[in-house]
DNA sequence: TTACAACCGGAGTAATTCGCTCCGCAAGTT
DNA sequence: AACTTGCGGAGCGAATTACTCCGGTTGTAA
């Protein structure tokens, strides 16, 4: 309804800039963590700076609509998960879906932007779709019993991002990083193979309380910051 | 030899110092990036500008002295974990210990500082050792047969660092630094487990090249890189 | 062709942050 | 007291930042 068509090429070079523009903000956002510029985003997008302001006002405004699309991706994937006939296909490709978008590019800007009401019940709904994935697979008794939603969670951002994949990006070694994503993949196999229910020995420590991701996005709460970066 | 006794209180606030630098370093490093800028160090290691600049005469040689420490916890790691009996629980113990030590935050330098001939023979002595560890876990089939030693590395680089851990060590939040800590060793002893030789399918894609490691240290090799950051 | 609209890229700007130097001061030793 | 040793951080020029503004290019219509 908001875009019912586009009206010419112009408008479809600019929808073609604007995904650019995204994809480039999480990768340049992966690599260089909260202080990426706009102007290594611009230009790792192929688009000028006049282009990125043209679409967002601030770099703020961008960073927002990074994240709100992070959760799209999240509950879309999490509702596909649900509809798999598989308890564990469902998990487990929602894992790899989730690591794959660079869920993990997010974290460095959690914290400093503004979180819209909008976000809020997006986040909240990831939450319920998340913990509704990790039931259905403890009932179907192929995902460990040791293993909580908020376990699940921290996988995925851990593996939402690639170090190596992001240095390769910066050096701009074009012919090894399908390489260095194929290697990630594997890596990420491993880690999920870890969460079925075929493990003598429980994990390590306590279950982690979901304060750990309940609080991460709190703005600015007047509390004493460690360091200037 | 080069210290063979401190000569006095002075001294020994010396090496704390140094210590607190390099701790802090590793720390800041990891969540700010390539870019963390060492008035950020010097304040997390709650010294001052001056202190850190009469250790290190610039940022670039306590980079340098940074990715010595890891190369060398590496590889006393890997020995501890070669003389380990069972080879399952010297590989792991190898693993944990690399990744807990902070190993990851050396991804964002890597490429930016001159790497010495030091360097160079400790990385080769690392290579060898890994080589070693996952030899010898293969050959007890404790080590699922389709993992390789540049897996290993890329798990061990995953795991390097926290992203959780990293912001809320930002947010000055050591409430729960404790607690983030330890989930984040409950997933990596996840993704441990999903190394052993008990799943049925192969990992998905083919083994990744040691290319992928033996060329990301290369200094400016003339080629051109993407973005200014 | 000419007139016009839509959109692009990037030079320019003020403000900030950077790596690093330098110096006044406190603590320990003689 | 005289001297040594190491400390913290103000201050410097250079580099980088987010953002503005405008000349140029492309596509459309007469």
């Amino acid at each position: 309804m908001t875009e019912p068509k586009r009206r010419g090429p112009r408008q479809a070079e600019a929808e073609r800039n604007d995904r650019a523009l995204l994809r480039a903000a999480r990768q340049v956002l992966a690599a260089d963590g909260g202080h990426a510029s706009v102007a290594a985003i611009a230009a790792a997008a192929g688009v000028g700076i006049g282009s990125l302001y043209r679409r967002y006002r601030t770099k703020e405004e961008l960073f927002q609509r990074l994240a709100e699309l992070s959760l799209d991706n999240w509950n879309q994937a999490a509702e596909r998960g649900l509809a798999e006939d598989d308890p564990w296909e469902g998990l487990a490709s929602f894992i790899v879906t989730c690591a794959e978008f660079g869920q993990g590019s997010l974290a460095p800007i959690a914290g400093t932007i503004e979180v819209t009401k909008e976000m809020q019940a997006k986040s909240d709904r990831s939450d319920e779709l998340l913990a509704a994935l990790v039931a259905r697979a403890h009932q179907a008794r192929v995902l460990r019993p040791d293993v909580t939603a908020v376990d699940i969670s921290l996988l995925i951002e851990q593996f939402g991002r690639s170090p190596a994949l992001d240095q390769l990006r910066k050096q701009g070694r074009e012919d090894l990083i399908e390489a260095a994503a194929n290697a990630h993949k594997r890596v990420l196999a491993i880690a999920v193979d870890g969460l079925r229910a075929c493990h003598s020995r429980p994990l390590p420590g306590n279950p982690p309380t979901d304060q750990l991701f309940s609080e991460r996005w709190a703005h600015e709460t007047g509390r004493d910051r460690r360091w200037t970066g």
